[in-house]
DNA sequence: TTCCATGTTCCGCA
DNA sequence: TTGCGGAACATGGA
């Protein structure tokens, strides 16, 4: 589920629950979860801190401290936050609890071991060692970025995409959803798109993000037309009734239309 | 039981 | 050297 609308979803929940509360103790229940620095330290640097804001960067998060640095969360394939008084049950797959002060924690979830929580010192350097190219909904990237970062690429339109380091933010679900709404097939080469055909997938990109994120990521909240709603063998294009194909593009499945996506 | 899953990282190969 | 594609990773549901 996470991708940069889910992660916005979560940073809004962060927002309006977690900012500006002493975390009284920060406790992790598995060291596999956290990477770049020990569990201790975690534990140690998040002590008696506030968190004073979010940043989300592609699917990333990061919540500045109080005390400096910044606490820094993916949620991997299964992911969330959960906020409820201390004495609440925590959820299943809990991999770290802020117990704050006032008497509330926040859970942070993440089904598979793949998320991760750290610390790091700057935002943008952390970027940088991911490999971590503009966000897609950033400012920054305007039509003419977006289409030279993406021309001369070798590789299949969707694998594109998904690359973190071209731009940050996008997964398997809403790759495909883009690529659907912009009518290309997901294993288009990216050399036979010209810049006029990356431009309309970059407003196709923005719309899609901007109106994922307002729902907070919420797939059934999805509008009517869009196909991330019948991922499926059994499901049908919403444009034109016929029936969705799926095809493995850079190992991930590809769910499309094969006659309203055509190649090329 | 086997396969598959919404992500990132590492490695081998062109 | 660089970029691309596949495998590994961990866990649970179909």
């Amino acid at each position: 589920m996470p991708e940069l609308p889910d992660v916005a979803g979560f940073q809004r929940y962060l927002d309006a629950t977690s900012l500006h509360q002493r975390i009284a103790s920060a406790s992790c229940h598995d060291p596999r979860f956290v990477k770049g620095v020990s569990r201790r330290a975690l534990q140690r640097r998040l002590k008696g801190a506030e968190l004073v804001a979010t940043r989300r960067w592609g699917k990333w998060l990061f919540a500045p401290l109080s005390t400096g640095g910044a606490l820094v969360l993916h949620f991997g394939m299964t992911g969330g936050l959960d906020y409820a008084a201390a004495g609440d049950d925590e959820p299943r797959h809990t991999r770290l609890v802020l117990h704050f002060a006032n008497g509330y924690r926040l859970a942070v979830i993440s089904q598979r071991m793949i998320g991760r929580a750290s610390i790091t010192d700057d935002v943008d350097a952390f970027a940088a060692e991911h490999d971590l190219g503009p966000d897609a909904l950033s400012d920054g990237l305007d039509r003419s970025s977006f289409v030279e970062r993406l021309s001369g690429r070798r590789g299949a339109i969707k694998s594109a995409l998904m690359n973190q380091a071209v731009v940050a933010g996008i997964g398997n679900v809403y790759a495909d959803e883009m690529l659907f709404q912009a009518k290309l097939h997901p294993a288009t080469a990216v050399t036979d798109l010209d810049a006029d055909r990356l431009g309309e997938l970059y407003t196709v990109m923005r719309r899609v993000l901007r109106v994922a994120a307002r729902k907070g990521g919420n797939g059934e909240q999805a509008p009517r037309g869009w196909v991330l709603r019948r991922r499926g063998a059994e499901e049908t294009c919403p444009r034109c009734g016929g029936r969705l194909d799926s095809i493995k593009v850079n190992g991930r499945t590809s769910w499309f239309c094969p006659a309203c996506q055509a190649k090329g």
